[in-house]
RNA sequence: GCCCGGGUGGCGAAACGGCAGACGCAAGGGACUUAAAAUCCCUUGGGAAGUAAUUCCCGUGAGGGUUCGAAUCCCUCCCCGGGCACCA
């Protein structure tokens, strides 16, 4: 690298950015003092996971575009803190170490080391005194002191419940991390079933709020859609089938309307209450199939053949609104998970319904009846009951708070609401993540492991390979999981199973400025000042894991009084992906591009910005190599113009445009729309290239280098300082826009004929309707369209347009 | 099937309901150069008329609608990307 840069005629951005990497680690120019610091503002992005491939152009994309937003906060007087660090434990991690036969424990600060290398490379404002890794045990004693929050509170609870099982990991998987039934780690690996004692978060308690606070955080709506989606509210009601033995069928419906064509009950395979109403000759059929249900797995179950299956149990129920006795049957379309593992079926209006009683032959009694006479099954809502007793002639709409009424009144029902989202399984039979801080005790039970105990470490063992057994590989390690009971002494056992990685990331926004705090997950004045997050930048991938769990846990914190917030990011924003060639990257489609590449060839400050040149921050784009050639000419030029600018002076157009400019890059940065703003300084840039034959004014091309900054920061300020500034321009300020030095002097006002543009005609700003029109109309090219017609109507859009209907 | 996005020149894309295609790439022409690269200047949605300045017509996935005026709003449909999905 040469080191002559200050005095180079031309821009060399190795130097450049090589120059100013170091200056800003010796002046400590991107850290701020969180406890002085007087306008606090935390800019977040999404923490890496350090895979050994390093830095992907997507993590880059994500990162600056954040970057950008913290450096411009920065500009505007804010003290902006912008930590990162290292998303470590986990799957991921452990099965590359698999992969490569290496222990995670060395591989992971190999790639942590690459990856601040890289990430310093690429320019970021990253405050590193508070840099952070999942895997430290400073770090993760507080993940550990988080769930003995939740234990201690009942929100976390160990259950047997059917859980996903990838054999390719060897461990269980929540929900979200299933994809199509498949491995999100593995997409050629089915996932099965599996009925395991496991460790649950009951984010389900939380349902509700999840969904209410939505409405009130301003967040990307696509994040927000797919939140609302994946919590699933169903308003409905709870109904009540009599049966022979003493425990009713409760079931759960969106339709409560369409009660009185219900002929028949489904029940769950798995539902407790088969056993004690299966009749004696029908018992060899139900287990029969309950057996080959069990043995199916989750992809067979889920998004297999929809083709109906079931077993009629040889029992009765009462239909609570006919008083008739409807047949039971058990089939695997009614899942035991969802609502309560029991169905009223109206064949009549529901699809799912209407096949398996054609299937099997059941009665289909519509009861109700849309005006145009439809096929069934009609499950539309615009119609009215018949054969539905007193109910007949009511809308279905109406029908649906009257009969659940109705019933109520009977105790034979109730409104009921019901949510998809499931607990949170957070087991993991894995060694690489933190232990899950709990002892069994045959005499206590099971204990929690005491605060001052922790952390509990991760002990080092050789062999980490996961086996088929279900156990974690922990299990082997006698002399770690043998421990006296914390309460009475005697032996005992450590909980084996580690804990899932999205309980580390849940939290890790807290951590950040507290880090230095050894005795406290996070200080409370701190936490105070510096949190809720800001701005929170990340991708829509995690709307439902990351984004969801930190939301949970944020409130559960909240709730056990140690956060006086329970939104963890005031304002959330995703950012679209970047593909290449129209398809996502991927090592098999050999399309990755590999930013450190492009950032050798170009300089990070010309790849950050064509980057967000490709198209709308919020959207992503499609990477081609071509292109970026344009940013690069486009920074030479203004490198060129610092170099000869001097005095003052400048057109009143230049100043105009100036002016114009600040207001808009100012705007379009903070709506993230990197893109047009970057365009606008193009333009900027032209119009005083265009505009005066000598060296640009000093006062034209300063605020310019300024506006530059937090998308080229090493570039501007090296600019800077060649404009003779003693300080990072990063000490300077966002500058003033002024509205009177914006405005235009004369501006064109289009004039459109029975709305198609004949004309323009040149006016003062502010122009009266009378006047705009008589002008007007009296432009020759005009006249000729209106002829001798009259005018009947006129239009004026103020300083716009002026639109003549004949 | 349901819920989000999106569809505009050769390409990436702009456009508070008001001049469609800003900005950039690529391409073509020119200047500089022995030459090339770099740089600088000009042209560039399609079609037609004119020596010309210029003018006219068509054009934002398809079809309807609202409006003085629609890429933008409404309805129907097609295609692409993402999410959910036997969820009662």
């Amino acid at each position: 690298m040469t080191d002559t840069s200050s005095q180079a005629a031309v821009y060399d951005p190795a130097a450049v950015e090589d120059k100013w990497q170091r200056r800003w680690e010796e002046a400590r120019t991107n850290s701020v003092d969180l406890q002085r610091a007087a306008r606090p503002f935390y800019n977040l992005m999404m923490y890496p996971y350090p895979s050994a491939e390093g830095l992907h152009v997507g993590n880059v994309f994500a990162f600056v575009g954040s970057d950008i937003y913290g450096r411009y906060r920065r500009l505007c007087g804010y003290d902006v803190f912008e930590p990162i660090g290292f998303d470590a434990f986990g799957i991921h991690s452990e099965n590359y170490a698999l992969k490569v036969n290496t222990h995670p424990a060395e591989l992971i600060p190999r790639n942590i080391a690459r990856f601040r290398q890289q990430l310093r490379r690429v320019g970021l404002m990253v405050n590193w005194d508070h840099e952070l890794s999942t895997t430290d045990p400073a770090y993760y004693k507080w993940t550990q002191w988080v769930f003995l929050q939740l234990y201690r509170s009942g929100m976390a609870v160990k259950k047997a419940a059917p859980v996903n099982w990838c054999p390719e990991c060897k461990t269980v998987l929540a929900n979200e991390q299933v994809i199509d039934g498949f491995c999100e780690r593995h997409p050629e690996t089915a996932v099965s079933q599996r009925f395991l004692e496991q460790w649950f978060f009951t984010i389900t308690k939380y349902a509700q709020r999840l969904l209410d606070n939505l409405e009130r955080i301003d967040w990307s709506d696509s994040t927000r859609m797919l939140q609302i989606n994946w919590i699933g509210r169903s308003e409905g009601a709870e109904l009540v089938f009599a049966t022979p033995v003493a425990e009713p069928i409760r079931v759960f419906t969106t339709r409560p309307d369409t009660v009185f064509g219900a002929t028949y009950v489904v029940l769950a395979p798995e539902h407790p209450l088969v056993e004690t109403l299966t009749a004696a000759e029908q018992r060899g059929e139900v287990n029969a199939y309950r057996r080959t249900v069990a043995e199916m797995d989750i992809v067979a179950r889920r998004i297999g053949s929809k083709d109906k299956t079931g077993v009629f149990t040889g029992a009765y129920a009462r239909n609570p609104a006919t008083g008739e006795s409807v047949p039971i049957w058990i089939a695997d379309y009614v899942l035991m998970e969802y609502g309560t593992g029991a169905i009223m079926a109206v064949p009549a209006h529901d699809e799912r319904d209407f096949e398996f009683a054609t299937a099997f032959d059941l009665p289909i009694v519509p009861v109700i009846e849309p005006d145009d006479s439809q096929e069934l099954p009609y499950t539309g809502w615009d119609a009215k009951l018949v054969r539905s007793g007193q109910f007949d002639g009511t809308s279905c709409r109406a029908a649906v708070g009257a009969i659940t009424q109705w019933l109520e009144g009977q105790s034979l029902g109730r409104g009921e609401v019901r949510y998809r989202l499931h607990d949170w399984c957070i087991s993991r039979q894995r060694y690489w993540g933190p232990p899950i801080p709990i002892i069994y005790c045959d005499a206590c039970g099971t204990v929690p492991v005491p605060e001052k105990d922790l952390p509990v470490l991760l002990p080092a063992v050789d062999d980490f390979r996961p086996d088929e057994t279900g156990v974690s590989p922990l299990a082997r390690v006698e002399e770690w999981y043998r421990v006296p009971c914390p309460q009475c002494g005697a032996d005992a056992r450590r909980e084996t199973d580690v804990s899932d990685t999205f309980l580390d990331s849940g939290w890790y926004f807290l951590r950040y400025p507290s880090n230095d705090f050894d005795d406290r997950p996070f200080d409370a004045e701190l936490t105070k000042k510096w949190l809720p997050v800001d701005t929170y930048i990340g991708g829509n991938e995690h709307a439902v894991l990351h984004l969801m769990y930190s939301r949970f846990l944020t409130m559960a914190l909240h709730d056990l009084g140690h956060l006086d917030f329970e939104e963890p990011f005031t304002r959330f924003r995703a950012h679209g992906t970047i593909v290449k060639d129209g398809a996502k990257m991927s090592k098999s489609r050999g399309n990755v591009v590999i930013p450190d590449q492009h950032i050798a060839k170009w300089g990070a400050d010309t790849f950050r910005m064509y980057l967000m040149f490709l198209g709308p921050y919020q959207e992503g784009g499609d990477f081609r190599d071509d292109g970026i050639s344009g940013i690069r000419r486009f920074l030479d030029r203004v490198w060129a113009m610092v170099e000869e600018a001097n005095g003052t002076g400048g057109s009143d157009e230049a100043w105009r445009k100036l002016h114009q400019t600040i207001r808009k890059v100012g705007t379009d940065i903070e709506g993230l729309r990197y893109n047009t703003a970057i365009s606008a300084m193009m333009e900027y840039v032209n119009l005083l290239r265009g505009n005066m034959a000598g060296p640009a004014a000093k006062g034209l091309v300063e605020p310019l280098i300024v506006m530059l900054a937090p998308l080229a920061p090493h570039f501007a300020e090296e600019c800077w300082e060649r404009l003779a500034h003693d300080a990072s321009v990063f000490e300077a300020s966002w500058p003033d826009f002024d509205e009177a030095l914006a405005r235009e002097v004369e501006i064109e006002i289009v004039v459109q004929v029975n709305g198609k543009v004949r004309g323009r005609i040149q006016a003062a700003p502010g122009i009266s309707e009378e006047d705009a029109v008589r002008v007007a109309a009296a432009d020759p090219q005009v006249h000729k369209f209106l002829g001798n017609k009259e005018i009947r109507k006129t239009i004026y859009v103020k300083d716009r347009l002026v639109n003549l209907v004949v």
